[in-house]
DNA sequence: CGCGTCTGCGCAAACGTTTGCGCAAGATTT
DNA sequence: AAATCTTGCGCAAACGTTTGCGCAGACGCG
């Protein structure tokens, strides 16, 4: 209700002296400072921040995700993580975060061009980035501030971004289970083109050719996104191949939560005839039984980053591009194990194995 | 980054006309509405949000959720799936969703008094209610535009608000128990006097009264909210607690689910020795082993509906209040059963009891 | 034909803030 | 003591939009 105007009058200031001394120029000295930071606080004055932005050409407080689509981080603690981080990190620069969702029937994209181009927000932060991403391609285009969360793949370009290694997690995912005498590996995959599917296949994949063992095989299976229905069927037709894999490596923990659910309908005994591991530690993977082998990413807090890369971006737009990849943490769980022995297939043998 | 400005210029026409074209004013005739149509397309001219807010006196386009504590609704799909609902309902009227978080030292009632005086948003969703909450006060005090999600208790003022019936829900959660032969009951509530701690314990004590079967008892307990380790101790004591009681009734999933895992350390089984229920169908409660009993009231359809309850308070702010009580689905699932039998302890007998 | 009404549009003010420029009075230098 | 610099502050323009008022021309009516 207060305005800068109000505060003047009250001292009989100007409004540009007042002004300047809330945004404490040098050319105000301390005495006046002092007294227009009282008389705002009486007056229980905030600034506009319109009449901010009008002014300053930038929207003034406001960075921007954008939700890919209804569907999106609703399937488990994901999104809820990533916005509380997200909007922490922004906080601290005194940055507001702003969420934009898709209206029916608008592509994302048009979205993204609206905000650009009304001046929306200062910054935006791009997730679920794909192999190519037209958005990236548009935002670097107008030189508009930027973060993604996960990366594009061509290096053509240099731009902000924050990534978990999923190359790195997916190697050592692999060696985990080699080690227990798995050979027979399946990776469950999605039937799109995101970036860290790339990365994350590229982790079994240069793993296995470090080992160099033949006897090592890898099937891949690979699963609608959203229809919960047939990417059953798809787990349910990998589980019944012959022969069937002993360790599936399920991209993400949802498609891995999917794996222990049909193995319990197959009445499959994981991790006794299955191995399986997840990433993202999400939070139904603690609930699940067995618990789920998995990554933790810590969503929380590189989205955090992710807003704090933000600002310094918006702030700074010159600066050298910045990136952050964040090695993943293992979290054992009971969802893996040693591999089932080759020559027999009596079950009842193993019963208690791990503890 | 093309105005008003420019598509006057090019067509030949001032600001205003433009800008009453633009807003399908009355007295512009079509041809040439659809002339300043063509031109903005053309421009790629998106109004500017600042300078609409500067004249219009609201934000024009911001409608913001304050998300009450870095903790709040990460415990699950919970936030995710709430966020994703009210950015569509507010989509549906083209405003723009804002998510203020709350700033380290600050409070969450500094940031809300803060956000009405900058004019940062039109209009303010409100989770997590309280008994008596000081945020509704406040927005009643300044006739600020907002709806909550949940109520408060007292009906002394009238304002929009969207809730589940937990009362019916609780009520409804005893009856099933009772009729499998439950008596010795517990409550498992928290330690923070939310409203709907209130209306969900009022949902059993009524439903007890309303049996009015001496043998039922019920015994509370009550765990902090975000200290997992107390949280598990006070769930480990209640199940020791001789006579154990043999149904717990859990204010939400997330308590649920605690009871399962403290119960399976305890080597008791779900739901031979103990029946366990919870509130909201977050997706662990699904992935849990046994399935947990829940209610599902939909976040995502009654979180769209709080969003298109706001833009209509917005719209109108003399209209009368509305309020929606939405009536939660039962989601019966393993984790309760049959009451074990009051006259024998031998646990091996009653193995496979339900599909 | 004279009067009133309607139509299509422009002028200018207003919203609250920032900021370049300028000015007077005092302080410092030469 | 004159010249220069510094300090403290105000004037006014600008950001892009909306909107009340007004004006000229066209039109309708008697």
């Amino acid at each position: 209700m207060a305005t800068i105007k109000d505060i003047a009058r009250a001292l009989g200031l100007s409004a540009s002296t007042v002004s300047r001394a809330l945004a404490g120029h040098a050319r105000i000295p301390e005495a006046t400072r002092a007294r227009v930071q009282a008389s705002a606080e009486e007056l229980g004055y905030a600034p506009n921040r319109a009449a901010q932005s009008l002014v300053g050409g930038r929207s003034s407080g406001f960075a921007g995700l954008v939700l890919t689509d209804p569907g999106y981080g609703r399937e488990d603690s994901y999104l809820g993580d990533y916005i509380q981080g997200l909007g922490q990190g922004l906080a601290e620069g005194g940055v507001d975060m702003f969420l934009a969702a898709i209206p029916q029937g608008q592509s994302e994209l048009s979205v993204i061009r609206n905000i650009v181009t009304s001046r929306r927000a200062d910054g935006l932060v791009l997730g679920r980035t794909s192999e190519v991403d037209p958005r990236v391609d548009y935002l670097m285009s107008t030189g508009f501030p930027f973060v993604t969360h996960g990366r594009v793949l061509s290096d053509a370009f240099s731009y902000n971004w924050v990534d978990t290694d999923g190359t790195a997690a997916f190697g050592a995912a692999f060696d985990l289970l080699y080690a227990l005498g798995h050979r027979r590996f399946a990776l469950l995959t999605i039937d799109e083109p995101m970036t860290f599917r790339h990365h994350r296949t590229q982790g079994v994949v240069q793993a296995i050719e470090r080992r160099a063992d033949p006897e090592v095989t890898l099937t891949y299976a690979t699963a609608p996104r959203y229809d919960p229905a047939r990417r059953q069927q798809v787990v349910q037709d990998l589980l019944l191949r012959r022969p069937r894999p002993t360790a599936v490596i399920a991209l993400f923990d949802s498609l891995a939560l999917t794996v222990l659910q049909v193995a319990e309908s197959l009445s499959l005994s994981v991790p006794d005839d299955l191995s399986v591991t997840g990433y993202d530690n999400i939070s139904s993977a603690a609930m699940a039984r067995p618990g789920l082998t998995t990554f933790d990413s810590d969503t929380y807090s590189s989205a955090r980053e992710t807003g704090r890369m933000l600002i310094a971006r918006i702030k700074e737009p010159d600066a050298e591009c910045r990136s952050l990849l964040i090695p993943p943490k293992l979290v054992l769980r009971a969802s893996h194990g040693p591999a089932p022995a080759h020559r027999t297939t009596t079950r009842t043998m193993q019963q208690g194995g791990r503890p």
